[in-house]
DNA sequence: GAATAGATTGTCT
DNA sequence: GACAATCTATTCT
């Protein structure tokens, strides 16, 4: 059995934990079943000073608040109105840091993913991309500050990946310099990356 | 394969 | 009232 990942591991800042992330298994249970996806692209948003992230300056709304518990819970938030995004908080309680989890490789439960995706199994268009493995895996506001050290929604370790490539983070063109900033993290190669390697 | 437009709503100015 | 850490269908080549 693949041993759960604990709060000691995510208690780290952002740009320290999204490598560590790929390859790690993101786990799902509901109701309706088990789904499962290996992590290979992720993002890192830092806390205050970082322009791209919702925490940018401090800022603590209702909206924000799950950034700020301690490593390991969840922050989902809506995006363009219609998709939600999955986030793994990270660092200690009060440091509003999180890693954006932007695409999965199934491991378990496809069946189940292609079915709330409705899509065939075995499509790429399952997982590669925030709004579409957040619909996969059935997460949703639900989630908003769940706890990743529980049983319905946590992490498992998994293989690393055989190498690891980073590049500027996606869409956040608006952010400045921090806008180039090199903090999306992916696996080259894997058909589940949502933007092919450039860079 | 690449480029483009349209969808849709919570949150903040 | 503007805009967002996006996705899909459509229209090209």
């Amino acid at each position: 059995m693949p041993r759960r990942l604990g709060r000691k591991f995510y208690r780290r800042p952002a740009t320290q934990l999204a490598p560590d992330l790929l390859g790690k298994v993101l786990v799902h249970r509901t109701a309706e079943g088990e789904a499962a996806g290996r992590i290979v692209e992720c993002e890192a948003y830092r806390g205050p000073e970082d322009r791209a992230a919702h925490s940018h300056a401090g800022r603590r709304t209702a909206r924000t608040e799950a950034m700020y518990l301690d490593g390991g819970h969840a922050y989902v938030f809506l995006l363009y109105g219609m998709y939600w995004a999955f986030n793994v908080v990270c660092a200690g309680a009060g440091a509003p840091e999180a890693v954006l989890v932007r695409a999965v490789d199934p491991v378990r439960g496809e069946a189940l993913m292609a079915q709330r995706r409705g899509l065939p199994a075995g499509r790429r268009e399952l997982t590669n991309g925030p709004g579409k493995l957040s619909e996969a895996l059935g997460i949703t506001k639900a989630q908003y500050g769940m706890d990743l050290c529980g049983d319905a929604l946590f992490l498992e370790d998994g293989p690393a990946p055989p190498r690891i490539a980073r590049s500027p983070r996606i869409n956040v063109d608006y952010a400045g310099n921090h806008a180039r900033r090199r903090w999306r993290f992916y696996e080259p190669g894997n058909r589940y990356v949502s933007v092919p390697p450039r860079d």
